[in-house]
DNA sequence: GTCAATGCAAATCCTTTGCATTCGG
DNA sequence: CCGAATGCAAAGGATTTGCATTGAC
């Protein structure tokens, strides 16, 4: 559990993870962190970001159109949209009695999971279904 | 469903691809291929699998390790073994209830899953077992 | 004062692209 | 023949690394 020493990158670092609640690339954070100071290295965010992940502290997302991180530890579904491209989250109150069933049933311990979902949001289902039924 | 032309490269890709059962990377493929034949050039790889996996004849996993591939396209799950880096397959019947129960409790539409555990696979937990059983 | 952390640039890794050539239909 | 598919090499993009310097403790 050792945070090392405490630089104001690394803390400019974690506060913008922190804010952003939309899943953002590393490019994303990078840009956001830089507007705030342009001094920060493209390195020292890297290196941040890659020890925060393996301390748990976020999560990694692979998606697609490459990683994006998450802040929201808690376990969780996540849908790529194939129309607007967000990704949202998705909670799951029986998650947790799929990862006993599935380990029960193969005699392995699960420890972690990613699951990305993609297909077409609530927002973008929506205006589909509106769309076609004027037409 | 076009094909295109069939030359012996796509062929031996397709063959080698469908032999591997163990959710190759790209390059441990193109390794597997070069054995056959080195006159297979990378790109024809790359541009192959693409097309397969855009095709939806093969599906691609994304690993910490990379991306890796997976020519069984019925709906299943992956383990990621933090032992012996092994992927593994799991099966779920109860796969598709989950995916209808996310469908409607989000008002939203699935049409692929990337479901990646990470943990320990069988292999590897019954030997960890065994060995602290002995200390 | 030490050494972890940083910024910069170069290096590396993986993947795609441009283009001349080949060869399947 | 024609043009899709290939092989090569070069380009591209994302991430990591080497190293001198800075600054947290």
């Amino acid at each position: 559990m050792d945070i090392g020493r405490n630089t104001w990158q690394k803390q400019l670092i974690i506060d913008t993870l922190k804010r952003e609640k939309n899943h953002p690339t590393i490019s994303d954070l990078y840009d956001k962190i830089k507007a705030v100071d342009d001094k920060v290295g493209q390195a020292t965010v890297y290196r941040n970001v890659n020890k925060l992940v393996e301390e748990k502290k976020i999560k990694r997302i692979m998606t697609d159109s490459g990683f994006r991180y998450d802040c929201d530890c808690n376990d969780h579904y996540h849908l790529e949209c194939n129309k607007c491209g967000n990704i949202i989250d998705l909670y799951d109150e029986k998650y947790i009695r799929l990862i006993r069933r599935l380990e029960d049933e193969y005699s392995i311990k699960i420890e972690e999971s990613k699951i990305l979902f993609s297909g077409i949001c609530d927002k973008c289902l929506n205006y589909e279904r509106k769309s076609s039924s004027i037409n």
